[in-house]
DNA sequence: CTGTTAGCGCGTTCAC
DNA sequence: GTGAACGCGCTAACAG
């Protein structure tokens, strides 16, 4: 394997010389440059990522701690990852996987080693004890998601909270005095997903504000069907239903009590635009755009990395309703 | 952040002690052991991953060629990812994430820059540019798949071919003359998947030496009712039923029919025991095992690790025929 | 059983 | 604009 001392003999040149070509850092004249590049086309050289982190002090490497299952389900935590992985690539930086499974010790772990120069954390829980973990790291370390105690972090999510108001005043303009919503179930509630409280927590408090009513159902991903019979049965008959998880299986049941959405009963949905999109009747939703704020998230992530210095706060990517044909224009 | 002399000066050794210590390759006394340990506890030390790559030329990373649409699906990709990154913790390894987008220039990278010890590479295609590439790394590289030109690689696989014969004999077995298969869409087809050709070429050729007829369908996802009616319809009234891909869809549309698979029709399928399960009625299933698999391809690959010298070869996991209630008792 | 020493490959001051 | 020299933190001979 080639090393840059092999460049430079090569080239004629010195081995600091070919440094600086790589990196930039001093001005080069164009000829030594072209016997520098040269040189390094001819033995393929690449530089040693070892050596280079040990002089340098940057790993090029961003650490991502990533669930195996997320509320988000297995095809929106790969969009996540997948985003993730992609900007990395376009900063020249690689993505090393800790799972989540090891919890504060993975970022210690990474942290600790040098084996990064930032960490990335998803799924955040409401009480994370890697909040208190990370505050205390001198690594960048950006969440997404905002834990109950997000004092000293880099976090950026989307807007639940928003998102929440926009749907149930889209019902409540609709005329509906009552609403009934399904939510995440009872495992992604013991995961503790720092999301669920806050958007329910909005819910309930625009409904008070708008002076509707709203019941919350948080059924098992096998029960969705009952729940949403049951709601349906329920106080408003129908009321209008915002759906915040199990979006399918809801519908399903709607379909199944022989109603259809924008016709028999209003839907509005916590849902992705392909989601959306892909029902029967399309979905009035606001999508949670899990690609844009993990794209959003890196580009930060990327300033922290030239500016570590930056004061931690907490972004929120806007949300935004797109009316389609689950909800009656309004009465 | 402390490093292995801060621990000597601490435990009032020298700094190849401490490295004796950590790695346990020399005999040391209890007493001087302990010394050190208390040093690396009071210090919270921890190995420098670059300093340690660039002297022991390992750097205790294994990287994952990970492709984002999978014909696996999300979540059977999530099934692979997961236990890669286990097995790798659990031999003290960390996951680096390459992005299969980047192709042959992904393993180049990693492999050239020292960024790993060596790579898994997922979801190998039929004729794959990557094999040639893998050849000439002195990096043990584990296809998970097998190319057309295996020569000289580490393959580990399920046994599509025995599976695609398991499932079709069963067919035979129970009576029918003329077999319908629903294989992998055209989208699969087009990514050029290794396991596609190989099941469907093992089902055609176990159907001639059973003496069984074999339609075979490829639609895409939205089009596998179309495509099922049309099988049921065909030949056989109804043939007996070959689930290679789209099991869920695919079953609908039998109900659809007003059929019930192990009453009216006889249903055998490529699918996971969890997938056939999950189905109203419990299939007969082969199922390809996508976590033994990574498991076993991860344990091959330390193995490898520890002998690189190790010929190079094509690794098979079994096939095994589940019976449950899809299919009638045989005639 | 332990200490001394010489690199691993690269980034970066300094002198030139 | 260029090159020599040192150090990053650790491992692995080589001594003892």
């Amino acid at each position: 394997m080639p090393t840059s001392k092999d460049v430079a003999r090569v080239a004629g040149v010195s081995q600091s010389t070919v440094s600086y070509v790589l990196s930039g850092k001093r001005p080069i004249s164009e000829k030594t440059r072209r016997l520098v590049e040269d040189a390094i086309a001819e033995l393929t050289y690449q530089p040693n990522a070892g050596a280079r982190a040990l002089a340098s002090q940057r790993t090029n490497v961003v650490a991502l701690v990533t669930p195996f299952r997320s509320a988000l389900g297995a095809h929106g935590l790969m969009a996540f990852v997948e985003e993730i992985a992609l900007a990395a690539r376009s900063h020249d930086h690689d993505v090393l996987m800790v799972t989540a499974d090891e919890g504060t010790a993975g970022l210690q772990r990474v942290a600790g080693r040098a084996l990064c120069d930032a960490i990335v954390v998803m799924e955040v829980r409401t009480r994370d004890p890697r909040a208190e973990v990370a505050r205390g790291l001198r690594l960048p370390t950006l969440f997404i998601g905002v834990p109950e105690d997000a004092e000293g972090l880099h976090c950026i999510d989307f807007d639940f909270e928003e998102a929440a108001r926009l749907l149930v005043g889209e019902l409540a303009a609709a005329g509906h005095r009552q609403l009934a919503a399904v939510g995440w179930g009872p495992e992604a509630a013991e995961r503790d997903i720092n999301y669920l409280p806050r958007f329910r927590r909005a819910a309930e408090e625009a409904a008070r504000t708008a002076g509707v009513g709203l019941t919350w159902a948080a059924p098992a991903r096998e029960d969705v069907g009952r729940a949403v019979a049951d709601l349906l049965a329920g106080p408003g008959r129908p009321p209008g239903l915002l759906l915040a998880a199990g979006t399918g299986p809801a519908l399903e049941a709607v379909r199944g009590q022989g109603l259809r959405p924008g016709r028999d009963v209003d839907v509005v949905a916590l849902a992705t635009d392909e989601e959306a999109l892909a029902q029967p009747v399309p979905l009035t939703a606001v999508s949670p755009h899990p690609r844009e704020v993990s794209r959003q998230a890196m580009q930060w992530l990327f300033e922290l990395l030239e500016d570590p210095a930056a004061p931690p706060r907490t972004r929120r990517f806007p949300a935004a309703l797109v009316r389609r044909a689950s909800v009656r224009t309004a009465r």
